[in-house]
DNA sequence: CTGTGTGCAAACACTTTGCAGGTGT
DNA sequence: ACACCTGCAAAGTGTTTGCACACAG
């Protein structure tokens, strides 16, 4: 699917910086942050824009934000868009990105008495394939 | 166990701002923001020296963080302390509470080839007990 | 006595808000 | 034409750092 047309379909206005956080998100093998976006972006846009595009986004369920820590934000493609389901997070401690493992779907817990759930956020963290690897040789 | 005797076990010095910090933590029913733990000590303190604290305790494993949307920040006491498993958190979006789910055991996942995990952390947004039967009243 | 903790001031980073002007539909 | 998006400036918030002094062991 193109950026251009999950626009249309949410009644979005198509604007480049829309389009191209969109398109960076699509194609990106790891969830981003608005830095390693920005960097992806042939436009110069302000932090302010990237801030409430990103909003406006999530709002409408385009993307999804992960955060590490307090720390490290980053952004990613959502299941309404992929289709999937909800799925764990995995934080690399040594590279520091984040992957969404979407064969990795999040479990069902058992909650108390009274306990509604409503959404269930699960981030794993340790060291990724590509670092194991690194590591051996 | 008190927090004096803590502080011995983990060789920290004694000094009246860390023991109020474990003193607030370990009676509380929820997890706490900085706020929140402040306004319960006696001493009145410094956030810088809050801060210096907070990573101090939880560099040794005596308190963890707990973060919601990058927003808010609590911190609880430390499984190590606790001699319990690793659990799953709730969050309730009512009274923006956040709370260990002791009896809830973070569930295992399995990772694709290469990927090895060193902590998962789940956290479970929606409505708490105590929330849900003020509705219904 | 020595190393570490504390308080204050300042710096920093991230995020939000107000407003004027530009752009998509 | 109108609503909404953008960029700039400024403010707000949470957190960190440098330094001098205080305190625990």
């Amino acid at each position: 699917m193109k950026a251009i047309e999950i626009l249309n379909i949410h009644n979005l206005k198509r604007t480049s910086c829309r389009e191209g956080i969109i398109e960076v998100v699509i194609t990106a093998k790891q969830a981003l942050s608005e830095n390693e976006i920005r960097e992806r972006l042939a436009g110069n846009y302000d932090r302010t824009t990237f801030y409430r595009s990103f909003k406006t986004l999530e709002e409408h369920k385009i993307i999804h934000k992960i955060v590490v820590d307090n720390q490290l934000v980053k952004y990613a493609l959502d299941n309404a868009v992929t289709h999937k389901n909800e799925h764990a997070h995995f934080y690399c401690n040594e590279c520091n990105t984040v992957k969404c493992l979407e064969n990795v779907p999040v479990q069902q817990y058992q909650l108390p008495d009274g306990y509604f759930d409503v959404e269930t956020e699960v981030l794993i963290k340790g060291t990724c394939a590509n670092c194991k690897n690194q590591a051996s040789n």
